[in-house]
DNA sequence: GAAAGAAGTGAACCATCATTCAGAGCTTCT
DNA sequence: AGAAGCTCTGAATGATGGTTCACTTCTTTC
């Protein structure tokens, strides 16, 4: 044998998918995935269209593993505020503050996870990610309806209504970004998702 | 002059042009946007493709026809039963009965207003549409509380909420279709849009 | 250093549609 | 009937953008 990889070179064209996809999601981030063509997310690399083809077998491929990776990480933080210890409802609030703001911090990330215009094959994705918001949402209500902090309710439809109205209300905000204080805003939709899931009023 | 557009032929014309509109309609109701090309579209309206332009300046231009025609229907639809006269509470609840009625009645309807992948010359009118429906929520909501009917709330925000979630369990209903009964979804869903609001418990 | 093999390049290729257009077929009016 | 002007047709055109591939460049091994 005259060629073998060698540990280094392993690294070296696993950092160079790396910054591929990591440019990639910047790139949707700015553009939105229809105007992220295999061309504008090789320049942003440095890499040539065709170098692409190296490490994935398509597009689709591609803008599947940066929505996955970018989604991922949400649900996952989202996850872990929903499984902490303790009140259910104190559970939802801190949810859809963190939630919230980490979608404000990156507004254009969120709106190509959440409502941007995209390909089939993130579509998809994107219905599997919703899923999971529903899955975990759904979680907290019917421990809220156990531990009788909630009134009865159907957890599905509870949990799909709170995914939508947050993430509606966080992709087409109100106004002027600056007049509305983050933190006002903020109060006003944990408020309301309070409010939608029938949480004791103060 | 040797040739006028008699009566007659100026109705036949208006006729195709109708026809092509509700045709596009079923065929993106079938199909959705990303599907529907012009050639289908013809075909399903029984034109040759070169013809949709004695119609229509472009495909955009079409599709934001069909959009704005169902989505006008439904935005209509909902601003009666919001500005009839009566208790808030009651109109919002009938409103949210009245929307979901009709979208389960056409689900490949609803989607492609709602939430189909589209061209950007239709996402913009669906943003229109949107705020529309803010509005219309966001009216009702106010008169809520200055009747003294509702909590106080950023009325804007819960208007958005109320779009966003209703949509969402709408359009990704759950479960089989057959196994739940149309009217115990509808009642939760309605619960859900009251709890929402704040409308007090009964 | 040279052979072997992999990665990288980017221009050419190709598929998909929206759009155009030259000609065929109608309708109107004299 | 015939001229004029319109509608309709559908194959050709053109633009876009993903994908391929012959070639170059780099790495490894001996």
């Amino acid at each position: 044998m005259a060629y073998r990889k060698t540990p280094a070179e392993i690294r070296r064209l696993e950092a160079t998918r790396e910054r591929l996809v990591s440019c990639a999601t910047e790139v949707v981030t700015e553009v939105g995935w229809a105007q992220a063509s295999v061309s504008a997310v090789a320049d942003a690399a440095g890499i040539a269209a065709g170098s692409v083809y190296q490490h994935f077998p398509s597009k689709s491929a591609l803008a599947v593993e940066v929505f996955r990776r970018a989604a991922g990480r949400e649900v996952e933080v989202l996850g872990e505020v929903l499984h902490a210890p303790g009140d259910p409802v104190e559970r939802l609030s801190r949810a859809v503050e963190v939630f919230a703001r980490r979608a404000l911090q990156n507004r254009g990330l969120a709106y190509a996870l959440l409502a941007a215009p995209a390909e089939p094959a993130v579509g998809a994705e994107r219905l599997e990610f919703r899923r999971r918001y529903r899955v975990l949402f759904a979680e907290v209500v019917r421990d809220g309806m156990t531990r009788g902090a909630l009134p009865q309710q159907d957890d599905e439809i509870t949990a799909a209504a709170l995914s939508g109205a947050i993430g509606e209300v966080l992709v087409y905000p109100l106004g002027d970004p600056e007049k509305r204080a983050v933190d006002t805003f903020i109060a006003e939709l944990t408020a309301m998702a309070l409010r939608c899931v029938g949480a004791p009023r103060d």
